[in-house]
DNA sequence: GAAAAGAGAGAGCACTGCTCTTGACGATCT
DNA sequence: AGATCGTCAAGAGCAGTGCTCTCTCTTTTC
């Protein structure tokens, strides 16, 4: 009654997003490949041509369906993070890590879309990207908190960050203001790890082998915590044997 | 005149190797999602329908691509492997690291087959996964030759390795032998986040944003080799600031 | 009320994976 | 040497796809 004027944009926008609903089901049944205009418009009740009046061509249904994963795993991300305290640096990155990881097992085509191989011809346009950095963003900022908090410690015996580092060290620090440029080049590896440990885990590259994947990616996640120099319960307080 | 037997055998073996190299090089150009056995079969100057004589489907033969790529990326890391000296660990470690992320930048689409998202209803059926530790047991091997060298010091102040991860341990273990459970965990983290960081480069989540990923991956990596406990030039002595 | 814009329906094009049948060639056995 | 049987390419065809175009009807706008 208030968002679109119009009836004709009540009811258009009504069925866009009745098609991403169709659209988004038939994704996690079928996976991306298994996404059909034809499909979608046959459960609609409608003809094939009609929907080209709302999604030019199929990909721009799937970047839809993009850009709504990322915001999923950005709220879901976004959430976890603002269910610890704020000076719990290392719970809210821990929480950050289930959250993404639960995500993705809950919706494993939609994560797949996201992190997985990008469609054959795709281009990712810039509407993708905006909602994207809303994790990256969570990550930053538990970062930047962490250290200006004074609780990020390095641990030392660890290899020099190279020079010509520098430039995008000072990109990603925009996401994580002040975090000098050592942990901003663990970060990228932490965070790194991260998603390849869930994409190894959701794609089956553990099958067989890591069969409770749960706990040695707990361990997994906090060892990256300790290597960004975030607090975690040491094993031994003495280097190496 | 010594493979096949029969001339019968000879000119199907041969048909059956000139299919793949095609459907290699569509592969290469358009992607998995646009590999057609019409097009393969019509660069042949084949009918569509001879080709399932050697392919009984289309997944048949993306099988057949994902073995050759698991072989060739196998072989390339094997390579990058031995022309290290069998001591120079932590030498050996980067020089896969390296070997994967160049063949996979050569490769884009082979290796989205491999470690991206699986292709809808498929089963990675079992003459894959053979395949698919090629690259892993030189990981292992690396691994083993340290720890049985003492060249293995993973640093302190990391977490304990929780008790359930030992059933997981000691699976992962039978590709490195010797190789104690904290290493054994922290094997796990570098090793996804070695293809983490090639599938987000890959597949654009850098982008705009790392712009020299070479610089940073190399850096990287060599975290993960000091995690693993593996010798590297330190950055500091101390710990923290 | 007339003009303009938006919407759905239908036919059609070029393409896909896959199946089935038909006819021909080659290897093998009698 | 001749008959047989397995293998192969070809062609037609089915069901499905993304996408375009035209035609008609309704709604909004002026």
């Amino acid at each position: 009654m208030n968002a679109g004027r119009t009836a004709r944009e009540r009811v258009r926008a009504e069925l866009t997003r009745e098609i991403t609903d169709i659209a988004r089901r038939q994704l996690a049944t079928d996976g991306a490949a298994g996404l059909s205009l034809r499909a979608v418009a046959r459960e609609m009740g409608m003809v094939s041509s009609a929907i080209y009046r709302y999604f030019p061509s199929r990909d721009d249904l799937l970047t839809a369906l993009i850009i709504d994963g990322y915001n999923a795993l950005g709220e879901a991300v976004e959430n976890a993070d603002a269910a610890r305290p704020r000076e719990d640096h290392t719970g809210r990155w821990m929480a950050v890590c289930h959250a993404v990881r639960d995500w993705a097992l809950a919706h494993p085509h939609e994560y797949a879309l996201l992190y997985g191989s990008p469609v054959p011809g795709y281009k990712a346009p810039m509407d993708t990207v905006q909602a994207a950095v809303r994790d990256t963003a969570v990550y930053g900022r538990i970062l930047s908190d962490a250290h200006r908090a004074g609780a990020l410690r390095p641990p030392g015996g660890f290899p020099p960050v190279p020079g010509p580092f520098a430039g995008d060290a000072a990109r990603v620090r925009e996401v994580m203001p002040g975090v000098p440029d050592d942990v901003v080049a663990r970060a990228l590896a932490a965070w790194t790890g991260l998603f390849g440990w869930v994409s190894f885990e959701l794609f089956g590259q553990f099958n067989s082998v890591v069969l409770d994947p749960g706990t040695a990616f707990d361990h997994a996640m906090r060892c990256h915590a300790a290597l960004l120099g975030l607090p975690v319960a040491d094993s031994s307080p003495v280097h190496g044997k």
